[in-house]
DNA sequence: AATGAATGAGAGTTCATTCAT
DNA sequence: TATGAATGAACTCTCATTCAT
């Protein structure tokens, strides 16, 4: 894979590399991308301009580093925690857990992804079609196997991806709290049964 | 209501600051909020810088005035095609009908709300919490007739935007196509039947 | 012919542009190319750093629009003075010394066009390919009617400005004087007689 | 004389030392002092950036070591060649020639002698006042001796430079061919016998 | 002798905005 | 109303050089 910043030699450099990724990490998510300028980076990590130019080319070369670890790091935790699920309904839902839990601990990397719709389309997208990518595999199986209806599954998954983002947004990112409990139930209703009421099944809140 | 842009005072001041606003909208779909720049928008709508100056307080302004246009445009479009709606499910449908049609007729609208992200968290939050409310009364009244499950209305809302938003970004605003039939199928059915397989209903393709 | 720097649309504009012109062609003569600034030039001129900008599209572009000037002024020149020569002879002759005073009215501009080797190359070979191609004609015409030697017309062109070009910078840049008329003198018996004593002639100081 | 760079003390440092001569030779050439870096030089050498500083002041150093260097070898082939040589005439010619195959053989330090009208005009100056000095005793001998005309040595040696710089700068450095020969001849000529035809005397090509 | 991380001044350039006409 | 010249702060990025190891 082309390593696109260039790599320390010592491990003073990679600490002062770790240092700077960690500092954008929070400037970018605080200011945004564009806001955010690299002296803004430098002057809060303690070290001079020209150092941030030995370790990334370029402003955006560390913000598209950040999102390439964000992915990487996501997919990964998702994986394990969903490996435990008995159904694919129990998959989804460890995996609705796990986001929101997720986005609440990195409010900043949350936001890194939505900016970069502004700041390179393709990087936006390819985080959603990876993510998509992810969710495949597992919906076609529970379709065979009767377990879930037969729809495509690929709008299967940018419906889920809508919903959990949406319910992170609203009430992770413009509250910063916890989703509450009440809120996860109803999207995970929402998701696996749908809007409309069903004769002859027992309604929550009668 | 502060009146953030300066009112033209003759008809031809009043196609001027039009010119600019169409032209505007062109700039920041094509480049991005960011990106574009003020003389971009002066060049292609042949006018001096300075004359920009006379209509709009700054970038942002032209900006935030866009977007005003375009959600009460949109709203207003909305509940007309919805008023004839006999249940609150056909509303719904209609709704998402318009929301695709729209914005594949949209592209650079669509483009700017989401920009709103980065140029103005309050601007990005104020449009959907406006949507969101359009969407309450309609569901609270179904719910309490039966017709919807008793979700917590707010989440519902925020679920049908989530699913709309990236069905709308991943066929119409990626691929800049109509968004297929069988997609949006599936997309009603997942809305309102949910994901999981139903005892003792006919399922579709069986 | 593509236009290269922005043209200004007023008179004050034109006289800004011209003022930016004069004081590049001090500083590059000055500093060189690589040692001026942008900011040498426009505080020299009285602008702010924008200005600049507002005329040239860079610092390279101001440079080349120089060299451009130069090389027509100066061609112009010659072709006046050299009208009037009764023989190719002459017209060589009259060619040097307004070579020689030309260079001493603008040892900057001179110096610029040095420069242009490091600046960009092509520039540098243009502007000696354009003088050669001035004194094929002419060579040619002398050589046919017998009044030269049957050498290559090109080779004589660069045999020619080489002799010139040297002379020039030994005392007119080097010294900054005018060239003494013994060696404007020398240097003519040079070209046209060679530097070996010929039989059966007058030679000049016995 | 002042020693201008560090010298060595074991014989790996001075293979060092010579790497990074070589190497500047290239980038010099390749780039021009201007745009080429210290970093393009070490990272060619393959050694560390702070490596550099051991053997050479600054950038400006080892340009100057390179244009001694150059001076030398140059002057010291020139020599032996023209050693041999019956008359001045045959001097000279045997001189044109050494010089021609120089350059080609060279192409690099050419370029690097011209930038140094940029670098430090005095290193310019110094290179062909030099030059020059090494031309006036034979020129001397010959004028007295009757076999050259009674022509300001200095004036001559200034003539001879351009005539060779120009030829090489046209055929060698402009086209990286080998001057042909006609070419050659005619300047041999030119300087020799002067452009004019001379009654009585057969000329080439009648 | 060699390394490579760190520096920081300074470069060219952009652009939202102001203002005289 | 319209112009476009002028501004100057801010930005990204480069690079010769220093220095601790």
């Amino acid at each position: 894979m082309k390593q696109h910043s260039k790599t320390p030699a010592t491990t003073k450099g990679a600490k002062t590399r770790q240092k700077l990724l960690n500092v954008a990490e929070e400037v970018f998510g605080a200011k945004g991308y564009f806001a955010a300028s690299i002296i803004d980076i430098t002057q809060q990590a303690n070290v001079a301009q020209g150092t941030f130019y030995n370790y990334f080319e370029s402003k955006y070369e560390i913000y598209a580093e950040l999102i390439r670890q964000l992915s990487r790091d996501f997919r990964i935790e998702i994986k394990q925690e969903v490996a435990q699920a008995k159904s694919q309904r129990e998959a989804l839902e460890i995996g609705i857990h796990v986001f929101l839990k997720w986005v609440k601990n990195h409010r900043n990397l949350y936001s890194i992804v939505q900016q970069s719709v502004l700041v390179d389309e393709q990087l936006y997208r390819a985080y959603y079609e990876r993510l998509a990518q992810g969710y495949l595999k597992g919906l076609e199986g529970a379709i065979e196997r009767g377990e879930f209806k037969n729809l495509n599954p690929e709008t299967v998954a940018y419906c889920l991806m809508g919903v959990t983002s949406f319910i992170g947004m609203r009430w992770v990112y413009w509250e910063d709290k916890e989703v509450p409990d009440e809120v996860v139930q109803d999207a995970i209703t929402f998701i696996f049964e749908g809007l409309v009421r069903q004769e002859g099944k027992d309604q929550k809140g009668e």
